[in-house]
DNA sequence: GCCCAGGCTGAACATTTGCTGAGAAAACGA
DNA sequence: TCGTTTTCTCAGCAAATGTTCAGCCTGGGC
């Protein structure tokens, strides 16, 4: 990971419970973001008025006040601010309503993965934070965030969710050891009850779908983990 | 042993278990920590409240509250101090799902190499801190802890997890003797019954991988230990 | 040069770890 | 709804790793 010597951008992570508010938190700090966070409605707007936040993280279902109405408030108080909602699973139909063009929304119970990459990807979009490249290249192999596509030596590459949440990590991650309790926490499901053996099947998946060339790019370290390493340094 | 002015980081240390305590906080202090310890969790959230230190390393179970409270409660009192989380090797349950909030964390029974490379990868990440190397190099050897990876004069050299964490011992400890007591100590589990034979056979798969080339870097001193020397100074 | 404790190393063995194919179950899409 | 895709588990296999040990080697005292 890059040590960014100043903070990517500043972040509101709204949520009432405790646990899902820390786990946010500490995982945002380490993908190198500014972090407050609120516990319910008041508050948020409140921490928001005062340190003008790039991006709200915002549960939509809070104890005293419910997120749109929340999201509004922000943006009276703090202009155009976009919002990442967090919903439940279900809440098929209320989402839409809420949402404008800058704002996305991820279902509970996510991906620690999934966050950061819609996070980025809201960034990018409202900011034009070309810090964040929305295209990734590791020797042969390229991701594009937007497409949501993969490609090997140039040819497109079919990918279910998770291979590509997977992928998407380790080249995030390009050059890093990744341990399989790191690669589950990251990428799977908070509440994934699971052992680590998912994490072979998938890269087992992985490596034949998008590591069949020579120099091979995902290295097995064994009793350690994982690493993609571009070639030429083996 | 090297003296330092200052200390290169103040720890606490929480354990219910006096045995585990004492092992951590000598052994840290021996690696330069300053290390304050505490017993339980009430305990912990006072010190840390006190003394602000730069990082804790905390038993997830503890006898008054479950660690991932502690870690919290921390949090509020002490900022962004980042939690090195000990578990069982076996901790499968909701456990897993909250040590996601940790910056990293160890199982027991662990080494105490692991738990010290470990704290100083945590500080490095969370202060940028670059006192500690993520790099180590000796005469034409080279050991890159985060890629985890090790090169003999440019040529990457494959090591298992035990070589490994012996060859790191020695770097960190260039010029200093060595006893094979110690390196049981410290390389192996805590837990560890078998004798100092292993020392050897694993000094022999070192050499034999590494110390290829003159002049020699790991020399043997009969009856007292082993030591890595830097070349010219034989 | 001889001796011996301590050190070295190859081989054997047990254990752990990772890979993969097959299949059950759940989620998804038409 | 039904077929298809995806996710996850598991068991068998193969290979790497950890550990012990016995026989050989060696440095250094005499």
């Amino acid at each position: 990971m890059i040590v960014l010597d100043r903070a990517e951008a500043r972040l509101l992570v709204v949520d009432d419970e405790p646990n899902i508010r820390e786990l946010l938190s500490a995982s945002l700090r380490r993908s190198g973001f500014e972090v407050i966070t609120a516990a319910d409605g008041r508050e948020a707007v409140h921490f928001a008025e005062r340190t003008r936040p790039d991006l709200v993280v915002l549960d939509v279902m809070l104890p005293d006040m419910d997120g749109f109405s929340v999201a509004g408030r922000l943006r009276d108080v703090s202009g155009q601010t976009p919002v990442l909602f967090l919903t439940a699973r279900d809440a098929t139909d209320d989402k839409v309503a809420g949402l404008r063009v800058a704002d996305d929304y991820v279902t509970k119970p996510f991906s620690l993965e999934e966050v950061v990459a819609r996070i980025r990807a809201v960034l990018r979009r409202t900011r034009g934070d070309l810090d964040i490249p929305a295209r990734l290249q590791v020797g042969t192999l390229e991701l594009d965030e937007e497409a949501h596509q993969v490609w090997v030596s140039g040819e497109p590459v079919r990918l279910s969710p998770t291979e590509f949440k997977l992928l998407h990590y380790f080249m995030v991650n390009t050059g890093r050891v990744l341990s399989k309790a790191q690669i589950l926490d990251h990428v799977w499901n908070y509440d994934f009850g699971g052992d680590a053996g998912v994490v072979e099947s998938y890269v087992s998946y992985l490596r034949r779908k998008v590591d069949v060339n020579e120099p091979r790019l995902i290295h097995t370290l064994r009793g350690v983990g994982y690493v993609l390493r571009p070639p030429r340094d083996d």
